[in-house]
This record gives C-alpha cells, structure tokens and sequence, in this order.
DNA sequence: ACCGAACCGTAACGTTCGTTACGGTAATAT
DNA sequence: ATATTACCGTAACGAACGTTACGGTTCGGT
C-alpha cells in the first residue's frame, strides 16, 4: 500500500520492470501474478516487493507510468482558422481513436474497471485522470479559443467536450472493452474521425459546412 | 463448462439464487466466493455445483438471465410523426441512460468487462448481445420507419444507431464502470435524453426543429 | 410408515498465489 | 582485501477459495 517509488523517480531498471509488467497485463489480463512479472521482467520477487510494496502497487506504479506516457498534442490557439479548427478536430479525433483501440488501453482500462468494482485501489480515479479527463483538459482551451474567433457556439466547455467524446467514440470503447474484436484500421479510424468532426461542426459551428464525402 | 439449466427451465429457487448471486455481484463485484452466495441464498455450496456447474457457469448463468430480464419497449412503426419520434427516441434515451447507471448494470458490466480480459469465458458477448445489439435491434425499424416517412435520412442504420449511442450515453458509461461517482438522478438523465434527441434530430432529420429549452 | 430424491450446513482437500526468507553473486566503497 | 549494498533465483509459508464429500433434514410418492 505504501508508495515506494515517484513518478519520477523511476530508474531505467524499474521502467523497464513495468514495461514487462504493461506486457504481462496485456498478455494475461488480471491473472497477472507475482511470479509471471518476475519471470518476464528477470527479477526477483524481493525486489518487486522492495520496489512496489505489493501487488497494488506494482500495478498503480504501472498504470500511473503508462499513462503518463499518454501525448495528446498541443495545438497553437493563436492561429486558428475554420480549416485549422477542423484539422486540428480530426487529428485530435484520430489519435484518440488509436489510442483506446491499442492492446495497451485496452489491457489498462479493463484493470481499473475490474479493480473500480473491489474497491481496493484506486486504479479507476487515474485512468480517469489520465484518459478521459487529460484529453478534455487538452482540447478545452482549443474549443474557448475557437468560440472567441466566433468559429463555435455554446456555453459549457466541458458539455461540449462530452459530445465530442460521444461522437468519436460512439461504442467502440465499450465493444472493445468486452471484447468484441472490431477492426479499427486505420481508414476505417479515419473515416470515424472525419465523419465525428463533421458532426461536431454541425452541431456547435456557427457557419455550415456542407463538405460531403466521395 | 457444462451447461446444466438452460435460461427458460428456471425453477422459482434457482431464480431466486441467481437473484442472490446478482446481489453479491453488485456489493462484492468479482471478489464474489461460492461460500458468499451460498449464504446470501441460504443454499448449500453443493447445491449451487449441482445446478450450474462450476463458479463460471454460475456466473453466465446470472448474467444471461439478468440481460434476459431488460425490457426494451416496443414502439408502433404506423403512427410515427415528428412529434412521436422525437418522443419515442426520447423515452428510448431516458430509459437507456436510467439502465447503465444502476447498480446491477453497472457490477454486470464491470464482471463481464474483467472477464474479457482473462478469455476464460464469453460473459462479454453475452453482455453485449443483451445489452448494446438489444438496443440497436430494437431502435432500428423505428430509424427506418422514420426514414419512410420521410423524418430522418441516412444510408447505414446500424450506423446511425451507433451515433445516436454516443450522443446519448457520451462519457457516462465509462466514467461509471471505472468508478467515478457522477449523479445521474433524473432530472439529469431527462436533460441528457432531450439534448441527444435534438442534436439527433438536428443530425440527421430532414426538417429543422428549433425547439429550446425553457 | 417407508423410501429415495433433493437439499442444507459444514468439514475437508488441493491448488494457487501473495508474501517472506534465504543463499549466492556482482559491483562498489573503504 | 574486505565489508556493504543491491540484486537474482528459489524455496517455503500461509491464507483464500474453488471443489468435493458427508451427515442430517425435509418432502413427495407408494
């Protein structure tokens, strides 16, 4: 329970145990053991324990590396046009898309969903932190920026962001949670990405954009 | 793995188990033990291993009768107008929105999320089949009534219900399974399923419908 | 009244796995 | 050179829990 190692203070050794652990919870799910980490990483048990405390630990450190590692690109607020504030929707869309799509996310979110129900830790509260709510924060100063260049309408910034989310995400993360197996190539995420950012325009852009595919 | 009751020869004590086993799947979530539901249902463990064969088949047995249980109302395809639509797709958001953020929906999901992951069995595909293609079947004659009548214009059903998916339930699910405690009390659910209606309507109905708030 | 089936409650068995302990090795410091 | 530290590999402990077994009770049929 106890926190043996920072966020920061992480060792080259130590990442590189945690990247075996990403590796063994992506391979085995929850059945994840001690043992198999030791294995994979070529370490001992001891120091798992020395270095994470317990099984909680080993796994937080895990999740709350990994999802530090998570970039949503940075986008300049200054120069922003209707062609920019599209682009900059549809990429934004699209690296999402990759992102919940990817073994790794997939792995992660259903260990803090598995862990959210026996309330041991909190696993759930830093996907969150880290998933959903890192990108609203990210895409939040886009949209203020977009509605004071008269681009986008609307009142709250975190609403808007929560359409937003709908429309990328529609059920995808939830089949892929459960283990439906949707392809989630790339044209077919590029594909989403546009239409949610059509979508999105149509509903809180100001100026219509008639833009058809084909 | 065998299969010793099938989902209609359910005797009124072999439901009423199951309904035990559901109640310790929402306070317990996984870390559910065949010694826990044995007394939460004042059954001998025996008895339990007898009718569903092993902890598994306990589990997909609870699961697919649960989903079996959620009723989605059936909607008359004749009389639809505008009004009705939007109506029906209302009622229809409203209800959906009260489903996933129960208790029950919520600890089902969670465990067929978890075993998902460690590919034991198939509770994920039985969750999705009750759950989101129940859904889509259900709402898809009304879509394509509607299109008839000339209310609503799309191409893909399947699609468009994946959309109107997203408008609805946005980050809501997620959020739920990975344990953040957001209010969904009914007025908010009611301004949620309003606001999914019209920006559907606005999406892909044929006339515009101004309504506001207020 | 008697029998057998179904079921309850509980004890017991075996496995898995988290956790700890210990011996051995390489590197570094004194 | 020797002590210390950090780590590896593995063995061992203990608890939890799935699974099985067994004695006792109820109940419907004959």
């Amino acid at each position: 329970m106890t926190i043996h190692v920072d966020s920061e203070s992480l060792s080259e050794r130590q990442m590189a145990v945690l990247e075996a652990t990403l590796a063994v919870m992506v391979e085995e799910g929850d059945a994840l053991t001690m043992t198999s980490v030791s294995r994979r990483a070529s370490c001992s048990k001891e120091t798992l324990y020395k270095w994470f405390g317990d099984r909680d630990g080993l796994l937080t450190a895990t999740v709350r590396w990994q999802a530090s590692k998570v970039h949503v690109p940075v986008i300049d607020k200054a120069t922003i046009t209707v062609g920019s504030l599209a682009e900059t929707l549809e990429h934004f869309a699209r690296d999402w898309l990759g992102v919940i799509s990817s073994d790794t996310s997939i792995a992660l979110n259903r260990m803090a969903v598995s862990h959210a129900g026996s309330g041991k830790t909190n696993l759930g509260a830093i996907v969150l932190k880290n998933g959903r709510q890192a990108m609203g924060r990210r895409l939040e100063p886009v949209l203020l920026a977009a509605r004071d260049a008269g681009l986008l309408t609307f009142d709250n910034a975190d609403d808007v962001f929560r359409t937003f989310f709908g429309l990328v995400l529609r059920d995808n993360q939830i089949r892929l949670l459960l283990g439906d197996d949707i392809k989630l190539a790339v044209p077919q995420i590029s594909a989403d990405a546009a239409r949610a950012t059509q979508q999105f325009l149509a509903l809180y852009g100001l100026n219509t954009t008639p833009k058809r595919e084909g």
